[in-house]
DNA sequence: CAGTGGTCTAGACCACTAT
DNA sequence: TAGTGGTCTAGACCACTGA
C-alpha cells in the first residue's frame, strides 16, 4: 500500500509508545521519503486494516499530521500531502530570562532605578493608565559578562500587595510579577519596532552612536481591560537577530524561532 | 455542576454544529466568566453524563481547549484552567503581498533590475550556492502610492523551466516562484535583524539618512538541503511595526501578529 | 483504594465527492 | 451509487494520583 519503505515498519501494540504516535512517525517517514505534495494517502479504512488498528486511532494520527501542516483532508475525496508552508514566518520571543536560560548563559542584571511615581499625561496617552495613579517605575539593564545587551523600562500599577524584591524586579517578566495581584493580567499586547537609540540609551548599552535597536513594548491588561503594566525593552541591534526555520526536515528538526544573540 | 451561567446552555444534538464544538464554546464561556486559573473543571465523566454525550466527544472538546492553551490536564488528578501565557510572543509575518492584501491595500511595485548572474564567492559564503552557478538576480521595490515601503533583492538558482514573467517576479514570494521547479523547496530559513540603511538603500526607499530598517533574509532549500534561492527584504523602520496580542479575550479576539504599517 | 485522564476498539450514521 | 472523511457512541483497559 505504501511506497518504498513500506514493508519495513510495523506497529507494536505492546509497546509503551501509543499506537497513534507510532503511526504518526510511520506516515511522516512515508511523506518525507516517498511522496510529493499533492499525493494522496491511503484511505483511513485502508490504513486501519493494513496495520490492524481501529479507524479512530488512524484518525488521531492523521489529525496530528494535519495540525502539523503535513497533510490536508478533503471530505469525500481523500487525504493529501501538503506543500510545506514556507511563507508563513513565525518569530517567537520569550522574555529575556527565558531566552538566556535556553542558551545556558548566566545573565547578570543591574537595577538602575526603582521608585513610586504617579502616572502623568504622557503615560495616559500611550498606555491608558489614568493620570495620578501610583505606579512602581524601574529600569533594568541585562548584561552578559561586561557587555550590556538589553535595557528595560517598566511601569507597574501600584497595589497594596507585599512589596516586590529587587531580585524579583531584575529577573522576572512583567506578567509573572503581576500574577498574584488581586486582578491578574489576562491579556497582553506587544509591539515590535526598530528605532535609533537616544544618547542616554547609547550610554547605558555602551554602543556606538547611530546603532539601531529592536524596541519591544508590552502592555498588560486585566480582565476588565484596565492596563496593569507597561514595559519597553531595547535589544541591541548589533547583537540580536531572530532566526526562524519552517518546512520539512529529514532527521533532526531545528527549533522554531527564538531570539538569538548576534554571534 | 458549573458556576453561574450553567443552567442556561444545553447541547443541541440535532444542530448542524458538531456537538464537540458546542461543548468547546460552553466550556470557554465557563472558563472566561466564572473560573480562575488553577480551578478544576468537572471530570470528563461528569461532563459526559451531564450533557448526555459520550466521553470521547467530551475529550475532543477538551483537547481543543488544551491546544488553545486554555486548560491543561494532569493524569490521575483532573483538568484545570490554565494561566494565560502572556510571555510567549509570536510575531507572524507573511510575504509582502499577503500582508498588503490582508489590509486591502493595493500595492504598486517596480522591478528595478533583472538579469542572469553567476554566483560569486560572497554568495557562496553567505548562502552556500556554489561559485559559478547561474542565478536569476532581481531587485524589486514595493510602494503604496508614491511611498516606497519595502526593497527586496533576490537570487534564484537558474533552471531550464519556462522563463519567469516580470509580473511573477514582482508579486510572488520566492517559494511560490520555485514550487514548479524539478526539486521544489521544502525548507526555509529566515533571519530578522535590524540595521541601518546604506546610501543606495536610502535613495531607493526615499527616507532620511540614519533611518533603521527591518532586514529579513530568507534562504530556501530543496529536500537535499541544496540552497535554491536567497532573498533579502528591507522594511522601512519608520513605517513598520509588528503587533501581537495574547491571552484571553472577552467577545472578540484580535488577530495574532501581523506586520502593520506605521500608522 | 477509588477516581482521574490517556488510549483504543468496533461499530454507526452522516455529508460530501466522483463516477 | 460507491467511496471518502467527519462525527459520535458505549463500552474497555491502562497508568497515575491521592487519600
Amino acid at each position: 500500500m505504501f511506497g518504498i519503505g513500506s514493508a519495513k515498519r510495523k506497529i507494536d501494540k505492546t509497546s509503551f509508545i501509543p499506537v497513534y504516535y507510532q503511526l504518526v512517525k510511520i506516515l511522516e517517514d512515508e511523506i518525507h521519503n516517498g511522496m510529493m505534495p499533492g499525493d494522496v494517502l491511503p484511505t483511513e479504512q485502508e490504513i486501519s486494516t493494513y496495520f490492524g488498528i481501529s479507524r479512530m486511532t488512524v484518525r488521531r494520527a492523521i489529525a496530528e499530521l494535519t495540525r502539523a501542516g503535513k497533510v490536508y483532508a478533503e471530505k469525500g475525496r481523500g487525504t493529501f500531502v501538503a506543500k510545506p508552508k514556507l511563507d508563513s514566518l513565525v518569530f517567537e520571543l520569550g522574555d529575556y530570562y527565558k531566552e538566556m536560560k535556553q542558551k545556558g548563559i548566566n545573565p547578570n542584571s543591574k537595577l538602575l532605578e526603582a521608585r513610586i511615581v504617579r502616572a502623568d499625561d504622557k503615560i495616559f496617552q500611550e498606555v491608558g493608565i489614568p493620570v495620578g495613579v501610583r505606579c512602581l517605575y524601574y529600569r533594568v539593564v541585562h548584561m552578559v559578562g561586561n557587555e550590556p545587551l538589553v535595557y528595560e523600562t517598566k511601569y507597574i500599577v501600584y497595589s497594596k500587595k507585599k512589596p516586590l524584591l529587587e531580585v524579583e524586579l531584575i529577573n522576572s517578566s512583567l506578567s509573572s510579577l503581576l500574577t498574584n495581584h488581586v486582578d491578574p493580567p489576562v491579556r497582553s499586547k506587544r509591539v515590535l519596532q526598530v528605532r535609533m537609540l537616544s544618547d542616554d540609551e547609547v550610554g547605558i548599552l555602551k554602543v556606538e552612536p547611530n546603532t539601531p535597536a529592536f524596541h519591544v513594548e508590552q502592555i498588560l491588561y486585566d480582565i476588565e481591560n484596565n492596563p496593569l503594566a507597561w514595559g519597553t525593552s531595547l535589544y541591541r541591534g548589533d547583537r540580536y537577530k531572530i532566526v526562524n526555520h519552517t518546512g520539512w526536515f529529514g532527521r533532526k528538526s531545528p527549533k522554531d524561532g527564538g531570539f538569538n544573540d548576534g554571534e
